[in-house]
Order: C-alpha cells, then sequence, then structure tokens
DNA sequence: AAGTAAATTTAGGCATGCCGAAAAAATGGA
DNA sequence: TCCATTTTTTCGGCATGCCTAAATTTACTT
C-alpha cells in the first residue's frame, strides 16, 4: 500500500500555504541532490525568512517535515507523498491547460499553481483519466502516478555536459517565462536532438547543434538556456523507479 | 461599454468571501423579486450573524453593496456585475465538469464552488469557447454572457401552478444534491414536459403528469420537489433581458 | 401603548499567515 | 582565534474573517 492512498482525506486538511511549503522544498530536491534551506525557501516562495521559521514549525507539528534549528529542512515519509500529490496535480493541470484549453508553454504556471490547491482528489483523478493517464507534463516534467511513485528519467543540464555529448531534451525548466517564449521562437522543443559543440571563448555561452530530427542548427546558448534544458544521453535508457 | 469589461482586474482583487457574499446576495434575488436580509445571508453562507454584519460593511466600502443598519442589503451596480461574474464562472465550470469530465448532476456544485475563485478570466474565456459559448448550465440555470447580460426565461415554480397548466421544465434548483439523485432516479429532467394534474387531499403533494415526450407518467412530487422545478408556460415564449 | 420575541449590531477574541526589527547562532577570512 | 558577515530565529504587530456573548433596535401581540 502506498503512503498516500492511506491518507487521502489528510490533504483536504492541509491549507494552501502548508502544501505549497511542502511542495517547494520537494522540488527543490527533486533534480539536484542537496536538502533546502529556510532562506532559499523564503526566496521560492516569496516571503520573508521569519515566515518560514513559522511555517516549518508547522509543517514539524504537522508530521510533515523534520528540522534542527539552524539547519536545512527536510520532509517526512508523510510530508513527501502530499508533495507528491500535488506535483502530481499540478502538472496535470498544466497538461490539462494546454491541451485542453490551448494555453501557451508558458502561460500554464501560475494557473496551475492556483488550481492545484483548489481541485478535489476526483477532480485530479477525472483530468488524468480524461488525459489518458499522460506521465510527463507540457515541460517534460514527470507527473506522479496516483500512488505516488514516479519514473524519473536520468537527466543532466545541457550546461553540465562536456563538448561531443548528444542526447536529447526530455525538460525544460518551466521557472523562467521569458525563457520559455524565448526557446518557443527559437523553435526548441521537447525531444529535439541535441549535441554539444564547445564554449565560446569569453563569453560564457554555450554552442551546440539543436532542433527537431529534420532541422538541427548550430546556435548560442546562454547560462540561463543551458541550466534549464535537460538532456537525456543518447545510449541505453536508464530510468529509475522512486517510491514516495 | 459594460460595466464588467471595464473594471476586469477589479475581480481579481475582491477576496473569495467577498466573491460569495456577492453572488448570495445576487442569486437570492435571481428567482424572487424580495431583498435579502442580513440572517438570510447568515444562513446561506453558514456564518453567524455578526459575521455579515461586518462583512457587509466591508462590502458597502468597497462600492460593492448599499445598506442602512437594520435593513436589507442591495447590490450597486459594480457588485451586481462582479456577482454576474461569478455567477457565469460557476455555472461555466459547472457545465465543464459535466460534459467534459463526466461529473453527474449532483455533484457539481461544491466544486464549481470551489474553483470559481481560482480560475482566471482568461481561463473562463477559454472554457467558455471550448463548450461553444452554452447559455445554460446543466441545471437549466441561465449562463451570463461576458458582457454581464442574462437571458431570463420566464418561469414559475411547479408548485405555484393551477391544475391545468403544461408547460415543459427549464431549470432545476441545485441547491438539494439529494433532490437531484431523488429526480435523477426517476428520470426527470430538464425539458420534461408537465402537467399539473391537482393537490392531493391530504398530503401537500401534486399530482403532475410528467416525463421525456415518449413517455409521461403521473406521479406525485412533495413540496421540496414542486419548489425546485421551474416551468415555463406552453404559449409564446416571453424572454426578458436584463443587463447588469 | 407596552411588553416580548426576533433580528441586527457591537465588542472582545481566536486562528492563520504574513511582515519588520532585533537578538542569537553559524560561517568564513585574516 | 577572533571578528565581521550572513543566516536563522524570536518578538511584537497587522489584516482577514470567523466566533460567542451582550447590547440595541425593530416588529409583533395583545
Amino acid at each position: 500500500m502506498s503512503p498516500m492512498s492511506r491518507n487521502s482525506p489528510a490533504l483536504s486538511i492541509k491549507s494552501a500555504s502548508v502544501q505549497d511549503y511542502v511542495k517547494v522544498i520537494y522540488t527543490s530536491t527533486e533534480w539536484q541532490d542537496q536538502r533546502v534551506t529556510p532562506s532559499q525557501l523564503a526566496a521560492r516562495l516569496g516571503v520573508a525568512n521569519s515566515s518560514v521559521t513559522g511555517m516549518v514549525r508547522k509543517l514539524v507539528d504537522l508530521g510533515l517535515a523534520v528540522h534542527q534549528p539552524y539547519q536545512p529542512v527536510e520532509l517526512t515519509g508523510e510530508g513527501k507523498a502530499l508533495a507528491l500529490a500535488m506535483v502530481r496535480r499540478h502538472r496535470l493541470i498544466e497538461t490539462f491547460l494546454v491541451q485542453e484549453l490551448g494555453y501557451a508553454w508558458d502561460e500554464v504556471h501560475d494557473e496551475a499553481e492556483l488550481l492545484e490547491h483548489t481541485v478535489s482528489d476526483t477532480f485530479v483523478d477525472r483530468l488524468s483519466a480524461k488525459l489518458r493517464h499522460p506521465t510527463r507534463d507540457p515541460h517534460g516534467d514527470p507527473i506522479p502516478a496516483a500512488d505516488g511513485t514516479v519514473r524519473m528519467p536520468a537527466a543532466h543540464q545541457l550546461g553540465e555536459l562536456d563538448p561531443g555529448h548528444t542526447g536529447h531534451i526530455i525538460r525544460i525548466s518551466d521557472a523562467n517565462p521569458e525563457l520559455l517564449r524565448f526557446l518557443s521562437t527559437e523553435e526548441i522543443g521537447l525531444d529535439d536532438r541535441v549535441e554539444v559543440i564547445g564554449h565560446r571563448p569569453f563569453g560564457g555561452s554555450l554552442v551546440v547543434r539543436i532542433g527537431s530530427a529534420d532541422r538541427p542548427r548550430e546556435i548560442d546558448l546562454g547560462q540561463e538556456a543551458t541550466a534549464a534544458l535537460w538532456v537525456a544521453s543518447d545510449g541505453p535508457h536508464e530510468n529509475c523507479l522512486l517510491g514516495s
């Protein structure tokens, strides 16, 4: 039995703020393996540091997080289950907005951010069914299953790859809408092939051959873009199954 | 120019509570023509009378309502525009839940009640387009247009009609989910024909011939049901156009 | 016209979640 | 090691919106 199915009523009890904190704590460690500090949380949530202190105490009281004074924050199993449920909601809603309501890539984030706190479990289930139970959202992020399992593809940020590497884009961080619009006009999208050519001598920009299979181009990408694009290397696929 | 198009940013500023109060004030006078008292508001909103006093003062400060102490509450033009926008949201969302996500009649109200405060104007517009700009929700209630106009069909509660009257059902109040389920099992629905036969001597129940065109039956309906069913009389249709 | 019952308002409080300012603890450089 | 900077926490406060209990006003009855 998964942790989520056991406490389904619990979800509806937690406030939107609690849900937000837990989700941000979780997503801060989704693509890199460091624990998150209170000040990082404050920055991501757009609140003062002192607000985080208070809220983290509440999360600990609720059994969702563990925290020692002056230390980073971590989720408990229950906290992680709640976070996965929220991530699932968020990404299903984003997928719906794009596929059913014709939203553009860069428009969906804020709307989903609000709706994820409001829709019922029933709504989420029916939405998932209507969308044929997708496993990736429009940005390529994995959508956790209802039982809390996630397939995390092995991926690296484009900026971290050495020249010569080839692969294809499996994830585009949705953190920066402006960047999403840039990629859109450059016609760079999910599943495009990439080859790392090398670094420009003085600019800090990375030269890559990129594009859909039929139209690869050489292009310079700045640090912003290479951090937002995640690449799966060519070769046999490693997928790791993460429980909650 | 409609009132709504002028202050579109205003909507997003009002809190969910303000939106709820304004909507309830409006819907209290939608199907009957009496002003609503604070205690009626309290009952409908599920809050204490004293909470209404405070909130009504706020509505007045916001320019959404007018109120003299110890008197009923009324909306200003701006308040009515906000209310119509909320009603539009609510009914479009209900329609979406039924048509696109397969919700049953009696399941949609609570979900819509929450979502109406959360979705953006963009969402509402695109949803309306996706549903082909419907003018009636699943209960037959009119959906205000984006510019705030509503077509209110001339209708009467079934319980108010004299024996011999014929017409068809154009609205079923969604206030009571249990009743909606009853009507569902009796296969009574929107657009069914009705003929009032007469009152049972001692029961208070009303005998009507009712049902879809191919299968009319005689049936006894209690006071609950006859108050929830709204009938348009046969004959030339009178529609009145209400501005906001 | 007076008295009682009902509706409404006032007053004081509570919970959530945010803030800024100031104190306390950790970190890093010389 | 010690001092300065940064991070985190504590403290007091504020806004929203709800509550109960106690006035106040209105409405009804006789």
